[in-house]
DNA sequence: GTGAAAGCGCTAACAT
DNA sequence: ATGTTAGCGCTTTCAC
């Protein structure tokens, strides 16, 4: 009995026809602004069904100014930075039956080019990254004063706008508290400038960090570099050669660095955990039990899937008062503990 | 002598107006239909420029049914497998002025799913890494009647609509000289099924080169596996122990597999690339230079660049003929030669 | 080549 | 609560 569906047209006042009400009466119902579930209601979802009706986005959004697309604006996509942002947010937006536009800018100049953009095409709103640099912030400020803007991590945001992301200090909370009980009193830092979400702040947390916990560290156990396998080996290797003691634990930037201090530690016959306890500021795969390393790391797990949602609910509430002042919602990050950082027995 | 720019609203009958022509006039200029480039086009530009105009989408797209959308649908991006292809992607979809709307749909259900949501959003053209999955495919033909679709990659897509990706056998080829050449007589395959763009149709590729080219090898050097560190120590471990021999080379899915390898030569004591040959079917940090890994490992690059140029070349372009056949492009992926597979001197 | 006018499909305002 | 009507901003006939 099922007809071959005609994939192609079908409008509002053919869904009115079948159903025999108006077309403004097909909006209300279809759109949800009428709530009953009455005979009416059941004849006008049935019709639409059967004429395999969808409303035209384009009709929808020239009359009401509702796009039902959402800006997803990041600086990257493949260091797979970024990916795990995108992907969660794109599930989140979809739910909502919404529709991701994608924006990647890689410089300050890409990135306000791709917001002019999406604001011309009258998006819902706009989740960004904003890029290093205050001329984004400002911008951001002028297009939020007509669309929904969510800011996400980056150094440089503005205090007028709702952000979203991990708090720095929290993270470096964490993980002092976790080495405190792991039993290390010394640490070193092994940090990274690019591939990490924040690492400037990053850095600026650990060091007050450092004054709060009991944790003590020495000038030449911190270095601020470019991340990579060889960097945590040449550093961790210089710090064991020299001076007289070597840290209880090292918090590194990323798997990689992590991977280059393991090495360096094995050819300097120290033992991990047993000796020093590392710990990642960015999880991965490597980090993973069933990853590269032995013994897995511990690393810190950015929720990306908390992030889009609660950066979408924000996008979605209307700011009703008018003495509105930004969210700065700081979603928690997870430690997740693994064998490079167990506590010795 | 500038005037603050109306970030908001400006119409084309404002543009027209300013410019003292009619509307029609406006939007044959802008849209580059009226080509001549006289007073009055100057006009007409000059006055959009001053009103900081730019058009409608959705009223475009209600009367002429041009979204300026470009619909990307992938199973993933988290992996990382993905996110350079649809970097690639908004990079060019963005020069060519239009915008790029994400779907990433993990299940063949969810990508059905994405397929019907952005075809109602009547989008300009769909490109897809179909799920491994016909249904699918059938789908992509039915909506190709009225939407163009390009294809990328992919074990299971349709031979009667546009392809764009690499060619597995191509990639097998220049493997087999690019071995031959460096010395290497006999081969193992250790390959993986899921983290691969195509693992079943290299697999398939790589038997069928073995006849091909002089290279040999045995049934207990090939495994087609899940892949990893762990994976790749055990297989290779295995294929070292057992028999009088041991492989000249070996083609690994990726490189932490090759990683696992490299870890399997050191403990049975053969040199890389002196008594073996390390060749990775997918490029990643891991493999270059600056990466991970002593040696630096040769592995497949694949262009994502040019699939996605190629991709929308294949959109933009009207199926002019009727007896329309569709393009089967394969775009030429890169070998880098690196340390692992040096010629032995 | 240019302008006048119709109308894409929908939703908001208004009227009942 | 439902129907009637107007009109969102643009592109495209259709005249000239």
């Amino acid at each position: 009995m099922s007809q071959r569906s005609s994939s192609s047209e079908a409008s509002i006042s053919n869904v009115a026809a079948l159903a025999g009400v108006s077309t403004a009466t097909v909006s209300r119902v279809l759109s949800g602004r009428r709530k009953k579930d009455d005979e009416l209601s059941r004849k006008v979802k049935s019709a639409a069904e059967r004429l395999n009706y969808s409303v035209n986005y384009a009709a929808s959004a020239l009359r009401s100014d509702v796009t039902n697309i959402i800006a997803v604006v990041v600086p990257d996509l493949s260091t797979s930075m970024y990916s795990g942002l995108v992907q969660a947010a794109e599930a989140v937006i979809n739910d909502k039956g919404k529709q991701l536009v994608l924006g990647v800018g890689e410089s300050a100049h890409e990135q306000r080019q791709r917001l002019h953009d999406v604001v011309s095409r009258h998006v819902d709103g706009i989740l960004i990254v904003p890029h290093e640099t205050e001329s984004v912030a400002g911008l951001l400020e002028e297009i939020a004063e007509h669309t929904p803007v969510v800011q996400m991590f980056a150094q440089s945001y503005s205090n007028h706008l709702d952000w979203v992301g991990t708090s720095n200090s929290l993270i470096m909370q964490m993980i002092a508290e976790h080495l405190n009980a792991a039993g290390a009193h010394s640490v070193a830092y092994l940090g990274n400038s690019t591939d990490s979400v924040d690492g400037m702040g990053l850095f600026t947390a650990f060091h007050m960090q450092m004054t709060l916990s009991g944790l003590s560290t020495r000038t030449e156990w911190i270095r601020f570099g470019a991340g990579g396998m060889d960097y945590g080996f040449q550093e961790a290797s210089r710090i064991f050669s020299q001076g007289d003691q070597f840290p209880e634990s090292v918090i590194c930037s990323d798997g990689m660095t992590a991977l280059g201090v393991l090495a360096a530690c094995r050819s300097s016959g120290i033992a991990v955990p047993e000796q020093i306890k590392l710990v990642v500021l960015q999880d991965s795969e490597l980090c993973a039990e069933s990853g590269l390393s032995k013994p897995s790391f511990t690393a810190v797990d950015i929720p990306w899937r908390d992030i889009a949602r609660h950066s979408m609910d924000l996008i979605t509430k209307e700011h009703e008062s008018k003495a509105w002042l930004p969210t700065h919602l700081e979603v928690e990050p997870r430690l997740i503990i693994r064998e490079s950082s167990l506590i010795a027995s």
